[in-house]
DNA sequence: TCTTGACTTGTCAAATATGACAAGTATGAA
DNA sequence: TTCATACTTGTCATATTTGACAAGTCAAGA
């Protein structure tokens, strides 16, 4: 799988989960004690940019889920 | 949760793996097709880097388990 | 149309992740 | 002790993430 496959599918899941919970990426941001942005949310969710695990941990605490839910991408088959 | 304690759960998910499947870090680069150094895999398992989900994605390739693994920390009950 | 809210995108500066290499540490075997 | 293997750590250059801000897009209402 791609680099740009996988930043994709989890950024694909961040939006879907947000959009479930119904937030909006201001309402995360405010929900997140440490500093994080929504240009940078946006940009993770759209999977342009390739976060640090810090980042989406932060989010996936503003989203009350795992980390690893976020990071939920299917075990490619081949390498 | 601490962003160093963060990094260092990831880390220890990753060298725990690592080690029940019988592999050395010079394994684990060979096994990965894409580019990365025993350096970073260093560092990210003693948690003194706060690796990019894609470097993860590559090592969680080469351990042969999904990403969410490598990414599993408890969800923090208190932000 | 105009406005508002939500999101996207460009740019910038600062911080830092990464790959590369060298050097150091630790362990175990001969 | 010596050697080999595995890992850690320091440093460097490069690339990129991140937060911040401004501006632009888009859709839904009034």
């Amino acid at each position: 799988m791609k680099k740009s496959e996988v930043l994709k599918i989890v950024g694909q899941n961040i939006k879907r989960i947000r959009l479930e919970k119904g937030f909006t990426q201001v309402d995360l941001v405010g929900k997140i004690e440490a500093r994080i942005d929504t240009t940078n949310i946006s940009r993770i969710e759209k999977g342009r940019t390739n976060a640090t695990i810090h980042t989406l941990y932060k989010i996936s605490q503003a989203l009350e889920v795992p980390l690893s839910e976020i990071c939920s991408v299917n075990i490619s088959k081949k390498v």
